[in-house]
DNA sequence: CCCTCATGTTGAGGTAACCTCAGCTTTCGG
DNA sequence: CCGAAAGCTGAGGTTACCTCAACATGAGGG
């Protein structure tokens, strides 16, 4: 299972994409099939636009990451991890919205592949903080600098004047 | 488990989304840690405010399609028959991208919820074509008029000329 | 006509990514 | 001092897939 980490990792589920339907998902179904037999019709063709856009990065994004060999779950957690710096695993597991339970494996695995360790917390020595390694940094570098990579391999067809449109229209939205 | 159907279903795998770590899900973790110690640069900054909005509009129809209690692959089985018309089982499978086996038990499950039905294929009486009866027409329309209307709220809050832009914009980005 | 392959089903067993529950030891804090 | 917290272990569960094998029926080509 490719894997992602770090921020804005995409979905690696399956080929092309995870566990959905058309659309928001990166083009689970066959190329092509997105609208097929649906006109154009306002504002729906404009989510439509959006998600076909969204399809195409993530697409390009999984296949950018197939490298790094760490699960979807393992991702997520030291995308957060890198974020946070540290964290404990109850935090981890509530950012995650897994059971702490659940938290427990992920960060073992994690472990097992030396992108993470465990640290007595100095505050609580029942707890403990769950730290990325250097190694675990530099992945996860490497993983968004791979996703970065992709994403301006297709903003990268825009003109100049188009890139800032389509920036202050998405700042926008964002706010 | 919330579902999904017809084109552009979002992702409804887990709360505020599916497998995969930050950015391109929909908001996987708590709310403003996207970015979270990392200054806007350049490229990269366009690529995270894409994937930004695509996981708000993916909370937001998520949440919209909840009360269709479809799982998110027979919604998405549910889709590509739906564009399709008709679809043998294999077929399926194949756009779907899991294997015959499984597809046979998802097309189960959407035949339990009268949602498709099997007929035979009178070009090879060994195959079945799977077909939409009205009522999963129906439901699928419905979830698709559901996410639309997500959309809208969502683009609504810009003017009309920054929604020009940003559909001029998409189209080259899709094309 | 016969043989190979296709079709979809059933059954069995497997993985991954979660879940809940219970019990345990250690620690914290009122 | 005591109830709760923290994280671990173990057990058992669900969902959404997977592979494999076997089977009956049908198709098609040599």
């Amino acid at each position: 299972m490719p894997a992602d980490s770090g921020p804005d990792a995409p979905d690696t589920t399956r080929p092309d994409d995870d566990l959905r339907a058309d659309g928001e998902n990166a083009g689970q179904e066959k190329a092509g099939e997105e609208n097929a037999g649906r006109e154009n019709a306002g504002e729906e063709n404009l989510v439509e636009a959006f998600w076909a856009v969204a399809r195409r990065l993530r697409h390009g994004t999984r296949v950018a990451l197939e490298p790094w060999s760490i699960s979807p779950s393992q991702s997520r957690a030291l995308g957060v991890l890198i974020r946070h710096g540290e964290m404990r695993l109850s935090s981890l597991a509530d950012h995650l919205r897994i059971a702490p339970r659940s938290a427990t494996e992920v960060v073992d695995g994690l472990q097992e592949l030396d992108l993470v360790e465990r640290r007595p917390d100095p505050a609580d020595r029942r707890a403990v903080l769950v730290v990325p390694t250097p190694h675990g940094r530099s992945t996860a570098d490497a993983i968004h600098r791979a996703r970065a990579a992709e994403g301006e391999r297709l903003f990268a067809t825009l003109t100049p004047a188009d890139r800032a449109d389509l920036s202050r229209v998405l700042r926008k939205l964002h706010d």
